[in-house]
DNA sequence: TCTTCCGCTTACGTCAACGTCAAGCAAGAC
DNA sequence: GTCTTGCTTGACGTTGACGTAAGCGGAAGA
């Protein structure tokens, strides 16, 4: 099963530029059927992956580090211990972020009450 | 208590630029010695909510909607409904984010577990 | 055969979020 | 006085993440 640029494109509402752009900057290997892109199962599991890392804000280039950490081959021993202090780095940021998460909805919810509250006064 | 335009941007790790941009977009309204800027606790708060939605990955345009929501005058009955909304659509937002932090931690944590795994295999 | 879809590459354009000078003012140190 | 330090306002430069043509190729339907 694979699939063409516009049926990804479509399915994951994103643009062909910008399926094509992931694959300048190595994020995205699509097969080539002669000049064609053929989409594999794999490209679209690290499709999604970099969607969801943009929607935490990250840069394509962080994106790009946290994909290539799924397909690491064990590689040596220095390389090992380097890639769980990345996982630890992140694990901390998004952390904080969940932090940041947690505090913005409780404040959004102070609005959304002082609001209630205007409303009810105004009936 | 105010601060200066270098104490703050030492404090929060931001440079002058930067907080004379986020001046420029109404993110920020110091008060003015002359032509000095003065900052007072207000625009410390107001920064620090800046960074958070820096962090959350929000663009400038958007973190500005989300601050101005914070001081809001009461108004009329439709901007209040209006302004509820936007609480909502933010929080479904950040409830997304969340998941996809939860998700990727846990992702990251079988990364570390096949490193581990790995490096036993090496010793 | 002609046109109409895909799809391809090349390349310049754009927008956000600043970076990076340049040039100038004001106040305190020497 | 002048030198340094801190602050100011332009204004052009840069980087990331694409947008937007322009121009071409191949397959499929009228």
């Amino acid at each position: 099963m694979t699939w063409s640029i516009s049926q990804l494109s479509r399915e994951y509402g994103v643009t062909l530029r910008t399926l094509r752009h992931y694959e300048d900057l190595g994020l995205l290997a699509p097969e080539r059927r002669g000049t064609t892109r053929l989409y594999h199962q794999r490209d679209r599991i690290r499709l999604a992956l970099i969607l969801r890392g943009k929607r935490l804000g990250f840069s394509l280039d962080e994106i790009s580090v946290i994909v290539n950490m799924y397909d690491e081959q064990p590689g040596e021993r220095g390389q090992l211990e380097f890639l769980m202090e990345q996982c630890d780095v992140r694990r901390a940021q998004l952390e904080q972020q969940r932090r940041d998460i947690d505090d913005t909805i409780a404040e959004l919810e102070v609005v959304k009450a002082r609001c209630r509250e205007d409303l009810e006064k105004l009936s």
